[in-house]
RNA sequence: GGCGCCAUCGUCUAACGGUUAGGACGGAGCCCUCUCAAGGCUCAAAUACGGGUUCGAUUCCCGUUGGCGCUACCA
C-alpha cells in the first residue's frame, strides 16, 4: 500500500514554526516510505481565511524544500461535500436542528456548564446541521502514543454543517482524507481529542479508520502554546533574517525527534533515512532560537564562496559593488563573523566592526595607544617602521599574506601587540576588527598608507 | 469543571530493568591571542513527588502534583 500523508493547513495567519513541524514530519514520512505528499488548504472558515496567507505557505514550504505532489483548496470542493452532507441526513446519521431546537440546546449548555462555560455568540441561533451520536467508546491506536480511548458520548451530537454548502472541519477533513486516499494521518497534538468524533463520521459513512499519529506541541518559552504573539515567527521571517533552509529544516526535525545516533547535523536526504515514528518524542518541546543560531552557522561555514556571497547579497551595503575585487576578499572574514545574514548590516552599519572598509570613523587618539604598554613614541617609531614596511609591497600583490610576511619579522622583535594594536587601530579605528594584515588587504595600499600617517600625525602632535 | 495527552540538566534530548544518568545549545573557567570572534580543553547543571512490583528502577503499575490540549456554527 502507498502511504499517503498530508499537511492540512488553514491559511489564517502566517505559516510559522509550530505547523512547519508537522508539515515536516509529514512529508518525510511520505518520503521515506517512497509515498505521496499531499498539502491541503482548508479555507472553510470565509471570514478568517486569507489568499495572502495561502501565498504565504505555499512559498514558505517551497523555500524550504518541501515539494508536494498534490494541491488542493477545500474552497474548490463544496459540491463534493454537499452529497456526504446529504447522504448523511438520508440513511439518518445527521439531521437540520432548527433555530429553534438550537435556540433551547444553548440553554441547556448554559444550565448545565453555567454561563462561563461557554463563548457566548451574540449572533442569533440559525439552523444547523448536526451528527447524530451513537454514543459509544471509541478507540484508536495512535503511532507515537499507543492505544486511545474516548467515550463520545459527552460530545453530544455536535455540528458537521452550516448548511449544505457550508459543511465545518470536522466534516471536510474525514471526508478529504478518504477522498485523496491518504493513509496516515500525522498532524498536532491538538487534534488527539478530535479523533475520535471524526473515527464516529467515518464509521457513519461506512469507511475504513485511517492511521493516526499525534505529534507534540512546540511551545512558546513559558510552556504554553506557541501563537503569533508569544514566539510564533514566521517561516518567511527567517527567511528575510538570512536564516538558511537547510538549518531551519536540521533545526526543527530534531525539536520532537532524534536519530539513535548523536550526530546533530544532517541534510534533509540523512533525516529521511533515519527517521522513524517510534522516535518522535510525545511530550511539547520549547522552540529555542540560540540552538537555531548555532545550526545556521553550522551551515554557513559550508557554503561555497561562491554560495555565501549570493545569500550576502540582500544584506549588503550599496557601496560593496557584488563580485567586485574588495567583495571576493570580504568573503572570508564575513564568513568568520556572520551568524545569520542580518549580522550583516550591523557589521557594516554605522559603528560596525566591518564599516572602515568603506571609510574610516572618528575615534580619540589615546585609542592608538595599547593598553598593556601606552607609549607614545614607541608606537609612533612603529608605525613609522610599519609604513616603510608596506612602501615594499606592490600594489599589485598588496594581499594579507603578502603584508604580514613582510611586517612578521619586525612585529615578532618589537612585541605584537605593541606594534599590531597601533597599527589595527590606524587601519580601522575600531576596537574590534580583523587582523591588522587582512584589514590592509581591504582598504589597499593607497588607503592604507594614508590611514598610517594619518596616525602618526596625530600621535605626534 | 469534564475528558484526553504529557513529565530526564535552563532548553532540545540519549537510556527500551543493572550506566560514574550520555550528547548538543546556552552558561562558567582555562588555553590560544594585538581586539572581537572562531577553535581547543575543562567544569557546573536533570530523572517532579509518594507508594508499589523487582535482587535491582529514569525505565513497569497506581496515586499526587504540574504543564498542555479539547470541551465552537475555528481549524
Amino acid at each position: 500500500m502507498t502511504v499517503v500523508t498530508r499537511f492540512a493547513p488553514s491559511p489564517t495567519g502566517y505559516f510559522h514554526a509550530g505547523s512547519y513541524r508537522t508539515a515536516l514530519f509529514s512529508w518525510i514520512y511520505a518520503r521515506q516510505n517512497k509515498g505521496k505528499f499531499i498539502l491541503r488548504i482548508e479555507d472553510t472558515d470565509k471570514e478568517r481565511s486569507k489568499k495572502e496567507y495561502e501565498e504565504n505557505i505555499v512559498e514558505s514550504l517551497t523555500w524550504l524544500g518541501l515539494e508536494y505532489d498534490e494541491f488542493y483548496r477545500q474552497s474548490d470542493r463544496t459540491d463534493m461535500y454537499k452529497k456526504y452532507i446529504q447522504q448523511l441526513i438520508a440513511s439518518g446519521h445527521a439531521y437540520v436542528s432548527t433555530a429553534e431546537q438550537e435556540a433551547i440546546r444553548a440553554k441547556e449548555m448554559v444550565a448545565k456548564f453555567g454561563k462561563a462555560a461557554k463563548p457566548e455568540s451574540s449572533e442569533p441561533l440559525r439552523s444547523v446541521i448536526r451528527f447524530k451520536n451513537p454514543n459509544k467508546k471509541v478507540a484508536f491506536d495512535d503511532l507515537i502514543r499507543g492505544r486511545v480511548e474516548f467515550d463520545t458520548t459527552e460530545l453530544g451530537d455536535f455540528v458537521i454543517a452550516k448548511n449544505e454548502d457550508e459543511p465545518v472541519f470536522h466534516l471536510v477533513v474525514v471526508i478529504d482524507d478518504h477522498e485523496m486516499g491518504v493513509t496516515h494521518i500525522l498532524r498536532g497534538e491538538e487534534h488527539i481529542s478530535n479523533t475520535p468524533r471524526q473515527i464516529l463520521i467515518l464509521e457513519a459513512l461506512g469507511k475504513p479508520i485511517l492511521q493516526y499519529g499525534h505529534i507534540p506541541l512546540l511551545l512558546a518559552s513559558d510552556r504554553s502554546k506557541l501563537s503569533k504573539r508569544k514566539g510564533a515567527v514566521p517561516v518567511s521571517e527567517y527567511r528575510s533574517r538570512g536564516y538558511l533552509p537547510g538549518a531551519l529544516v536540521n533545526y526543527f526535525a530534531l525539536l520532537g525527534w532524534h536519530p539513535s545516533d548523536d550526530v546533530e547535523i544532517m541534510s534533509l536526504d540523512e533525516i529521511v533515512s533515519k527517521f522513524s515514528l517510534e522516535r518522535v518524542q510525545k511530550g511539547g518541546a520549547i522552540f529555542d532560537e540560540e540552538k537555531l543560531k548555532w545550526f545556521n552557522r553550522q551551515y554557513i561555514l559550508k557554503l561555497s564562496d561562491a554560495d555565501f556571497a549570493e545569500h550576502s547579497k540582500p544584506f549588503l551595503p550599496e557601496w560593496i559593488v557584488p563580485n567586485s575585487d574588495t567583495f571576493r576578499k570580504l568573503i572570508p572574514v564575513l564568513r568568520d563573523k556572520v551568524v545569520i545574514f542580518a549580522d550583516l548590516h550591523d557589521m557594516f552599519g554605522a559603528n560596525g566592526e566591518m564599516a572602515f572598509v568603506h571609510r574610516i570613523a572618528e575615534y580619540p587618539t589615546d585609542k592608538l595607544l595599547w593598553k598593556k604598554n601606552p607609549d607614545r613614541a614607541a608606537s609612533v617609531k612603529h608605525l613609522s617602521a610599519v609604513k616603510e614596511f608596506l612602501l615594499t609591497v606592490a600594489e599589485s600583490s598588496f594581499s594579507a599574506e603578502n603584508v604580514k610576511s613582510v611586517l612578521w619579522p619586525y612585529v615578532e622583535t618589537n612585541g605584537k601587540g605593541d606594534v599590531l594594536w597601533p597599527l589595527r587601530m590606524a587601519l580601522t579605528g575600531q576596537d574590534k576588527s580583523p587582523d591588522p594584515f587582512v584589514s590592509a588587504a581591504l582598504i589597499g595600499k593607497t588607503e592604507s598608507l594614508k590611514r598610517i600617517e594619518a596616525a602618526i600625525g596625530r600621535l605626534s602632535a
